[in-house]
DNA sequence: ACGGATATGATACAGAATTATCAGTTGCGT
DNA sequence: ACGCAACTGATAATTCTGTATCATATCCGT
């Protein structure tokens, strides 16, 4: 189930004033971004989608973007080891990410083998865990055929 | 089971020539941490422990070798999201990873949930896997209580 | 349309981990 | 004991990711 979240994050200035973001097209581009792809995106990956939005639009705003969308709530970040953050929308059910070793990308896993709380040894309490899976997405398996 | 690995690297000159690594105290210090932990070290764990053998050891010197003892396969680096590097025996047998979310340190877990490879969606094809566990180790959960 | 706070884009900067450099030291074959 | 290649320690340099800066542009209430 996917929950339509409208979170609003305002800012407060010293007068006690309150402000609200403001829309730009840079920034509901990468919100489309995000909503359009059904995998977790690096800055890189956001910027270059974003760009055949708004062609213009650079990395730093893309930065800016997804640190503000965070802090709302809106998205969550995604991170693998020796790799740079990716980013996908908070609202997903649970899963885990698999990585394609030939084109680095990185795909939603749906359903969580669970079991894992009980797999640690006695003493080690699990609060939450992480499932990597390595391989060849279908992509790739697809032009190695070729 | 553990096989005592006894792997020799020998460097090749351009003549033709051939020369065995050195021995010295420093090396022997780092491969003794190795062998005398039972989890996963980072660099500066490895330095700290090193120099209680050897004083003067650089954090150099600890790259210098970590380098070499993968490059010989006596060690591997086990890699977090967002962490340093860190290095185990290369002849353990297959296991995942814990991390305290208190003290840091990741512990390795014994024992493997299979059916992970079958998780995947079709037209993934799983190459192979990683488990992380978060949570509390038993020193932490031991602290927490006094 | 005005005006000022906020956003943007280009780029400098920062922080972390690891590698390269280099002068001095040391292991080890002879 | 000699000699030299390999090793070490201190530290500079590098790489990578993300943040800070700042002049300019733009959103949006009035």
């Amino acid at each position: 189930m996917k929950v339509s979240m409208t979170t609003t994050t305002v800012h407060t200035t010293i007068e006690g004033k309150v402000s609200m973001p403001r829309r730009t097209e840079q920034r509901d581009a990468i919100r489309d971004v995000f909503q359009e792809t059904d995998r977790p995106l690096n800055a890189q990956e956001v910027l270059e989608f974003a760009q055949e939005q708004v062609p213009g639009i650079g990395i730093a705003t893309v930065y800016r973007n997804i640190k503000a969308l965070i802090a709302e709530g809106w998205i969550v970040s995604v991170d693998l080891p020796n790799e740079p953050s990716r980013y996908e929308l908070a609202d997903l059910d649970h899963h885990h990410h698999f990585q394609c070793t030939t084109c680095q990308r990185v795909f939603d896993v749906p359903g969580c083998t669970h079991g894992l709380a009980s797999s640690a040894p006695a003493g080690f309490e699990v609060e939450h865990h992480e499932v990597l899976l390595y391989g060849t997405c279908p992509d790739c398996t697809d032009e190695a055929i070729v």
